[in-house]
DNA sequence: AGGTATTCACATGAAACTATTCTCTGAGTTAGG
DNA sequence: TAACTCAGAGAATAGTTTCATGTGAATACCTGT
């Protein structure tokens, strides 16, 4: 009963939100705003597909959140149009190589290929070769150009090294119809350094560089999604100005600020609000950090789970923590709990790992004459803390 | 005192192994003609 | 004889282990003054 009502009055309570969808990571604006200049570069560069004369290989460098992904699809989606429009043989494929158990190795990089050619191929089982193959195949059956986008395709030469890309800059000279122009798109700036030379300068005949928004752009985008994501007036003044200020004081990162801007909203109405004030960015600001941290940590195997459990434990007396004390404590922790114990060498890993989610600090330091260690502090607050701790004592089962 | 050499306690790298998931293949089995 | 079943071989992948090598600076050990 009580739960209806709740479900009563929430029905009756109108939301602030018109359509929430132009808060979301997905959303794709009508409009790319502040990035004409990289619009018209990309587009320069792309145009001769269109003649299916194949385009100079292209990468896109550019922090998260500078409208790289978006500015590219916009230029595909249009060259699609008029693809289509003029019965040109081109095809443009967008790939993100982040997503887990979709691109992020060769062969499901190759398999999804293989899939936007409407093929379906298993999941695992095959050679990887025989996936190139049937790609070729593919491909080569009739004239067409192919434009490539690998997205954050640094993710996918940290994982797998080059050695797919040299396969990819290497294809066109086996390819007797058909064309491939690839273009990488990368949030690492330096990130094409450490490449196969022979990659590098096939890879990126063409580069451009999207440069962060500042804070005024921020403030311009933010208002646009804002104006028809929420319902007139559910928006302080002064709320977009501070969001975008928090976006820019970071890096530019539009895509922070409308998650920042979105969240806030949320909070809001769940505290009943009558709009979204300046004090519900703080608190989404709040949320989201400790959303990520709690969400990175839980998401980790077990044996991540119990290495930090017990760095929770040791730290309220320690300041620094070093690998070995980890060790023998997670030791201990495995036998008392039936868990199998992993070698220090995987701890260690893991402690790396931990670090790049950026919930521990772990420095490596040499103690001298006493050895070189991973120096490791804990780097998040109190409260999320406690809460994490809960979580972890419950899915590891053990308590005290 | 000043300079080298040691030494610790791990870090870091490479390769190999394990378990799981999946396909493909060919031998053996079954059922229908 | 065609269709079916099922075990075994081969792949890809994630997570580890094993073995080998690297490393920064506090100490131990010299050395000459």
């Amino acid at each position: 009963m009580k739960i209806n009502n709740f479900f009563e009055s929430f029905l009756k309570k109108d939301s602030f939100f018109m359509n929430k969808a132009a808060l979301m990571p997905a959303y794709m604006p009508s409009a790319v705003v502040y990035r004409e200049e990289q619009l018209q570069e990309v587009a320069n560069i792309l145009a001769p597909a269109l003649r299916l004369e194949k385009p100079s290989n292209l990468f896109i460098y550019g922090k998260t959140g500078t409208g790289k992904t978006l500015a590219v699809k916009h230029v595909l989606e249009s060259m699609n149009e008029i693809a289509v429009k003029n019965k040109i043989k081109l095809k443009t494929v967008y790939i993100n190589c982040k997503l887990k158990r979709v691109a992020d190795t060769e062969y499901r990089l190759v398999a999804q290929l293989i899939k936007d050619f409407g093929q379906d191929v298993p999941s695992t089982g095959l050679p990887t070769d025989e996936l190139y193959n049937l790609f070729y195949q593919l491909l080569d059956n009739e004239e067409q150009l192919l434009l490539l986008v690998l997205d954050e395709i640094d993710h996918l030469t940290k994982k797998i090294g080059d050695g797919v890309l040299y396969n990819f800059t290497r294809i066109n000279a086996e390819l007797k119809k058909a064309q491939i122009c690839l273009l990488g798109i990368s949030n690492n700036l330096i990130f094409a350094e450490n490449l196969d030379p022979r990659v590098r300068s096939s890879l990126s005949e063409e580069e451009i560089v999207f440069p962060p928004y500042n804070a005024l752009q921020i403030q311009d985008i933010l208002r646009k999604r804002a104006d028809t994501a929420f319902k007139e007036g559910a928006v302080q003044s002064g709320v977009i100005e501070k969001c975008s200020a928090y976006a820019a004081r970071e890096h530019g990162d539009a895509r922070r600020a409308i998650d920042l801007l979105r969240v806030a909203g949320e909070v809001a109405e769940r505290s009943g609000a009558a709009e979204v004030g300046i004090i519900h960015l703080d608190e989404a600001e709040r949320k989201i950090e400790s959303d990520k941290i709690i969400n990175a940590a839980t998401s980790q195997p077990k044996q991540f789970q119990l290495v930090l459990y017990a760095i929770f434990l040791i730290s309220p007396q320690k300041k620094n923590i070093f690998t070995g004390e980890i060790y023998e404590l997670y030791k201990s922790l495995c036998t008392r709990s039936k868990f199998n114990v992993l070698t220090q060498r995987r701890v260690s890993d893991i402690l790396a790992e931990l670090d790049m989610l950026g919930i521990i600090n772990a420095k490596i330091i040499s103690k001298g004459r006493y050895g070189r260690t991973r120096e490791v502090a804990l780097a998040i607050e109190e409260t999320v803390l406690f809460k994490l701790k809960e979580i972890l004592e419950k899915s590891l089962n053990l308590s005290s």
